[in-house]
DNA sequence: TGTACATCAGTGAACGCGCGTTCACTGATGTAC
DNA sequence: TGTACATCAGTGAACGCGCGTTCACTGATGTAC
């Protein structure tokens, strides 16, 4: 094989994020080769310096792939309960605490699967930057379905203490999973949010 | 240097397995090698397999010694509240919540440090055991001291709830370190848990 | 208590392996005329 | 529109590196008598 159209390079590009946007969020930043990345891709792993500068690289966009899916699926959501952002707030908790977010977790919300490795890793990457401005946004969203009598202060606060809950009861029912536990976590943290 | 007294040994272990419970606290499990870890210990990592079957076995025990010593901060902070449960859970989340938590990970809580990696990693492992019973453990202690009035299984639901919030809020934090929104995300939980 | 010797904790070199990254090369694409 | 050639996307071998684990070896410890 040889050089490609600008059509397929493109493509190529947008295949090799899609794959660490999935293969990340499932098993970690250190737990994906670029070899095995470009692979997913159909391509080799020499290629992969004529997209991106470095792994890292690839991961802040890789997250914030992720994120604008995840994102979606929210406004998604938020469009079904127009008018009424109680009904899409509970709505949006049922759906990120099922079950199904638990097991998929390469499908899942990028801000919950890459939290820890965001943490150990540098201040200033990439990765980081993206994570926080992500973070922002998904706090900005909650804060939009709190009740509007609220001054805008207190449902800013209500909706970090949510995004906590949300992703604590995601992560601990991961790391649970198989024990009876894990499912009571998901029930009971969607209990507590939507009493 | 050659064969160590019986005591040395048993000491030579005690200090690895402290090494485990700290740098993987801090690094996770895939950030520190076992050459480092023996050095941290004061010994070459030859050694190692002596004591140790795998190094999965030491992050378990590792997590474990961890655990036991929160544990006892936890059992601490209990006993100057006696006969109130109530302020006892609300100093404890001040504890948890605190900014000196999120900046230490090495010294914090492990259940939150390695919940990433044990969610990623094998359900047989050892590690996963030895974290699923210590999230046991956790959630017990947070249950008793709920409000006497409620049900066994409210108590139970909210210590879920609270757990969550808890972990959640610190991997949250953490991750955003550097930004307004860390700090902001612990006081939020921390009003939201002791409102 | 003293002696002979088996045990084994720790050393440091070595194993095979996969990593992130680099690079010479290929040949179709894209461009200049 | 056709031709000549420069560009560059992707290939696959190679780089140095550090990993988890193994192993022959050392020599003080612990034990048997």
């Amino acid at each position: 094989m040889a050089r490609s159209t600008r059509q397929d390079t493109e493509k190529h590009r947008e295949q090799i994020v899609e794959a660490a946007a999935r293969l990340f969020r499932a098993r970690g930043l250190d737990g994906v080769s670029i070899p095995e990345l470009m692979a997913e891709a159909d391509m080799t792993h020499g290629g992969f310096y004529r997209h991106f500068a470095s792994k890292d690289a690839l991961a802040a966009l890789g997250y914030a792939a992720a994120f604008e899916d995840l994102l979606g699926v929210f406004e998604g959501i938020v469009a079904q309960h127009k008018d009424d952002p109680s009904a899409a707030r509970i709505a949006y908790i049922d759906t990120y605490l099922a079950k199904s977010h638990r097991d998929k977790s390469e499908m899942g919300c990028p801000t919950a699967a890459l939290c820890t490795d965001v943490a150990r890793g540098d201040t200033k990457s990439e990765l980081h930057a993206a994570f926080v401005a992500g973070a922002r946004r998904f706090a900005d969203r909650l804060a939009a379905l709190e009740p509007a009598g609220e001054t805008s202060k207190a449902r800013r606060e209500h909706a970090l203490a949510t995004l906590s809950t949300l992703v604590g009861a995601v992560l601990l029912s991961r790391a649970t999973k198989g024990d009876a536990i894990s499912d009571a976590i998901l029930a009971a943290a969607k209990k507590s949010l939507t009493a």
